[in-house]
DNA sequence: TTAGGCATGCGACTTTTTTCGCACTTTCGG
DNA sequence: CCGAAAGTGCGAAAAAAGTCGCATGCCTAA
């Protein structure tokens, strides 16, 4: 089965509707005028309108009426686009090792990340691999 | 600090720009005809050149002569461009959540990934948190 | 040394993106 | 009920990207 790129690296995406795309995913769903602002307002109102009719004329995204205003969101779900979207990451700068991205992410010594986080982590982990105990494949 | 972007996720690169750095970054370096061919062929060998050109001019690749040809690579490195697109991907999808991004990158009980890459991440892992008791911040 | 095969440099044309402003509607407080 | 404020749709012009083909130079095998 064919790859999907649900992801806003989608290489469909031009530069300016990938940015677009960023702030909804960030935001799950968001007005013309949301996303205007989070994009700092670098251009008109009306350029980041034009943007999300075509990105929805695209089918990257859809809207829902909300009084008189529409409120934007991302076509895939944010899970769906974000595993193909680390998927294809792992691909390109760790040749398909989930370990190496994971080391990356964990910085050298795990550093960036809080020890709750850490902790998480490790407990998925572990869940994992008794996983694995349990259901050899 | 400002954010560096130094990944091919910047939004400075146009979508043929991404799609040649994406092929640069998984060689590590190649000719403008590796490129070609990695790139499938689309385009015309010529428009992936004059492509290569220009990045080279935006600061994005260097190359160095072998022989008669031009031998590309990107200018940063395939680990800091990883951090840097790793980084902006956790921010979007998951809210800044490493563990957010680890518990996607192993699917949900872990199944995407080899017994062997999930003892790897493991020890990563307990080995961070060693790291975090002897160290306390 | 010479012809053929590749490489590179560049200019120019076509397409896609990106940006806006303007006209028309819809809301909503007073 | 009325006007201001804020929405939407659309068309068109400017800017950026993307494509090529051709001229020219460099290796290398015969």
């Amino acid at each position: 089965m064919p790859k999907k790129n649900a992801d806003f690296e989608d290489p469909s995406l031009s530069r300016r509707e990938r940015e677009v795309m960023e702030v909804l995913f960030r935001k799950e769903n968001a007005t013309a005028r949301d996303v205007w602002s989070a994009l700092g307002e670098s251009r008109t109102y009306s350029t980041v309108r034009k943007q999300l009719s075509i990105l929805e004329e695209k089918g990257h995204v859809t809207h829902r009426v909300e009084g008189a205003t529409f409120l934007y969101s991302p076509r895939v779900e944010r899970e769906v686009a974000a595993t193909s979207a680390l998927s294809r990451l792992v691909d390109t700068f760790f040749q398909g090792s989930v370990a190496g991205a994971v080391s990356s992410l964990l910085g050298d010594t795990g550093e960036k990340i809080s020890s709750e986080e850490l902790e998480r982590i490790s407990r998925m982990i572990e869940d994992a691999r008794r996983n694995r105990e349990e259901e050899p494949s």
